[in-house]
DNA sequence: GCAGGAACCTTTTTT
DNA sequence: AGGTTCCTGC
């Protein structure tokens, strides 16, 4: 046997129990910062280098494609060798796998598409008009959020039986099928439906099934704590026999049950699997004692739990901080006061949130400081309309038939061709059972179109047809290239917003350089523009390529999962908005809690926990209760940076009512501005102030910070 | 068919 | 407030 003390070494009693148990179901329930990667990459590592399976025998699944080059990066790291034939990879991307492999058993045909939620709301959209419902009733994202959940149960049209005179699900449900058939009919897939079918294909082919449960004997699942029904389902079909699952999870970091993740599922792994073998690493290596003894007292209150309690040999450490704000502009600038002094490097600082809206303010004050900063999420690389629609043309190039593809461009740049000339088509498409693209041609031949519109759609054929034939023996990255030049989409751009267009104009030359290294990197790949059109759609790109290496980072709470920061602001801690009102009024409390507990734990060595008293949402000013989330902490945990002011009387800071009509006054939120008015007593004073950018506000002094000036 | 103004709607996000 | 989609008049 080879020497495995690599392995074993760096890791702690508890971790080397999990890496290095026997052959067994395991369940690890790994806390924040308890190295739960770190024992999913030595588990594979010791399960090789002690000879017990091959890296042909391994399949590691992620939910994001983060984690899984992380996790591949950290295999490589640890074994020093190249581990041909492990498979590590997304659910949706092990899946696409296997479909492309068993395209004739999963039904599919071998070119099938994969549709992005993009992609798939135009689809539903179209269906939508096909059946001429009420719109207001019937929106796209209504259809598709119900097919989605319906596939992520592993519920197909046919198997779900509306009773009675359930006249919604009714119609759900013959729009679900109608989806369905169109999809089988054009070869597309969405991503529900990668999972589903794979599914669906292993439990009827039993030989495909046998081959590939004695294949995968160690089958690895990370984040197991966000599974939904399928994603489980699919793994209860991998694991054979004489398989061995090895899932590691922490219920009190499940955030995504709003998106079909069952929690339930961790104890439904004790059901399916009674010999599993339980255990929980509890000691954390991230944060400071006190950071702990927060998160620790927060997730308490949590009735659905597991039971689970962090702990660490580390120092206590700092208090974890509190500041009431009076403002979100206020809290924005002492987060980022605090920012400006911090010392060591950037990227070791994170901002967090709630709502993505809340980053703004942030952003505007990092700029006046001109502290470089990164917000993660938004519209992500191969989801800008501009790479879309470069893609689209690439698409149709490639397959003609794509009316996703046709329906984007066919109208882009303006060619005069409108929504009236395209229902035209899509009607003649119908009648002859034809794709767009043939319909064209029906439409010119049996002159059903009048000349206005057929002209540009003529050429717009002859033009797609001939620069076809041009690019046949080109590469990926020339064709891609031709398009962007032949197209005149630049122009296009250009007109549409000269501001935007040179944005747009960077991202194309990125597109074109991320088409060169796939070419270099998948040499040997038969259709390389299939392959790079599938991987554009698995894979979306971040949000914005990092233009500094070093930069504060700003992020929802949700995408700050897995990560880990020095200095941690937690931020908006009002109730309604953290809980969100939507997750209270569908009673998903304990939800937002984990949430929160989240993000105590991303913190290392510094948190500060913020929140304002008053908040400008949908345009409007409101006061906000401070969340429950600070008062389930207790208060010795704390220490407070600036009291509430209002109306507490423990706070020292008296409420100073100096000021009177005819001052200058400055307000954090409003700016400089003179008092016009002034009524009521005390706590209670409110003054009327003009302000210099031409509001005139009422404003109560306990609630709020006018300063004479 | 298209541009510009009115009405509408605002959680989280991955694949 | 801000962004998107919808509607109307040209």
């Amino acid at each position: 046997m080879e020497d495995i003390s690599h392995i074993i070494d760096p890791l702690n009693a508890v971790q080397r129990e999990a890496v290095a148990a026997p052959a067994e179901h395991l369940l690890i329930l790994a806390g924040a910062g308890s190295g739960k990667t770190r024992v999913l990459v030595h588990r594979i590592a010791w399960i090789l280098e002690t000879q017990q399976a091959s890296p042909h025998n391994i399949l590691a699944v992620t939910f994001t494609n983060k984690a899984a080059s992380e996790m591949q990066t950290r295999i490589n790291q640890l074994l020093q060798t190249t581990t041909l034939g492990l498979w590590v990879g997304t659910f949706h991307g092990i899946c696409h796998r296997l479909l492309r492999m068993h395209w004739q058993e999963a039904r599919l045909p071998s070119t099938f598409q994969i549709l992005d939620s993009d992609d798939q709301q135009r689809v539903i959209k179209r269906i939508l008009t096909t059946f001429a419902l009420d719109d207001k009733i019937w929106t796209p994202k209504q259809v598709q959020q119900f097919i989605n959940n319906c596939k992520e149960q592993g519920l197909r049209s046919q198997h779900i039986i509306a009773e009675g005179y359930d006249l919604w699900l009714k119609q759900m449900l013959s729009l679900y099928q109608t989806y369905e058939e169109y999809c089988q009919k054009n070869g597309l897939v969405d991503f529900a439906e990668l999972l589903l079918r794979t599914y669906e294909t292993l439990r009827d082919n039993t030989a495909l099934r046998a081959t590939y449960q004695t294949r995968f004997r160690h089958v690895l699942v990370d984040e197991f704590q966000d599974t939904n029904d399928i994603q489980y389902k699919l793994l209860r079909i991998l694991v054979g026999q004489h398989s061995y699952l090895f899932a590691v999870g922490d219920d009190d970091q499940s955030i995504y049950g709003w998106r079909g993740a069952k929690i339930e599922n961790i104890q439904n792994l004790s059901k399916d699997y009674p010999a599993i073998h339980m255990i929980r690493l509890e000691q954390n290596y991230r944060s400071t004692g006190t950071i702990l003894s927060v998160a620790n007292n927060l997730i308490a209150n949590n009735k659905k739990r597991l039971g689970k309690n962090l702990w660490t040999d580390g120092e206590a450490g700092e208090p974890v901080y509190l500041y009431s704000a009076y403002s979100e502009i206020d809290e924005a600038q002492f987060i980022v006061g605090k920012i400006a002094d911090w010392v060591k490097k950037w990227q070791e600082v994170a901002i967090l949130y709630r709502t993505s809206a809340q980053s703004r303010v942030f952003e505007e004050a990092l700029i006046q400081k001109n502290i470089p900063y990164r917000i993660f999420g938004g519209l992500r690389f191969y989801e800008r309309a501009e790479i879309k629609d470069v893609l689209a043309y690439l698409r149709l190039l490639h397959h003609r038939q794509n009316d996703t593809a046709f329906e984007r461009i066919i109208n882009l740049p303006k060619r005069g061709i409108g929504d009236k000339t395209l229902e035209n088509l899509r009607a003649i498409a119908r009648q002859h059972q034809c794709a767009l693209w043939e319909a064209v041609h029906h439409a010119i031949n049996a002159q059903l179109l009048t000349k206005r519109a057929a002209t540009p759609l003529l050429e717009f054929v002859t033009f797609i047809d001939k620069l076809s034939e041009q690019l046949l023996d080109c590469s990926l990255s020339e064709k891609v290239q031709q398009i962007i030049q032949q197209m005149g989409l630049i122009a296009h751009y250009q007109k549409d917003d000269p501001i935007d267009a040179q944005r747009r104009q960077e991202n194309l030359d990125e597109l074109l350089r991320a088409t060169q290294q796939f070419e270099t990197q998948n040499k040997e790949e038969f259709d390389i523009v299939s392959a790079f059109l599938a991987q554009a759609a698995l894979e979306a790109g971040e949000g914005q390529g990092s233009k500094f290496d070093d930069c504060v980072q700003l992020m929802t709470l949700h995408s700050a999962k897995g990560l880990e920061f020095s200095l941690v602001f937690l931020c908006g801690l009002e109730e309604g908005l953290f809980p969100h009102q939507n997750s209270l009024d569908e009673g998903n409390l304990e939800e937002e809690r984990r949430l929160c507990y989240v993000g105590i734990t991303r913190a290392r060595q510094t948190l500060y926990l913020s929140h304002s008293e008053t908040r400008a949402q949908y345009g409007q000013r409101n006061n906000a209760e401070q969340s429950r989330f600070i008062r389930e902490i207790p208060s010795e945990l704390l220490q407070e940076i600036r009291l509430k002011s209002a109306y507490s009387n423990h706070s020292g800071v008296q409420p100073s009512i100096t000021l009177q009509v005819g001052d200058n006054v400055s307000h954090p939120t409003y700016g400089n501005g003179v008092i016009i008015e002034q009524e009521g007593q005390g706590e209670l004073t409110r003054f009327q102030v003009r302000f210099a950018k031409g509001a005139t506000k009422w404003l109560l002094l306990a609630y709020t910070r006018l300063e004479k000036c």
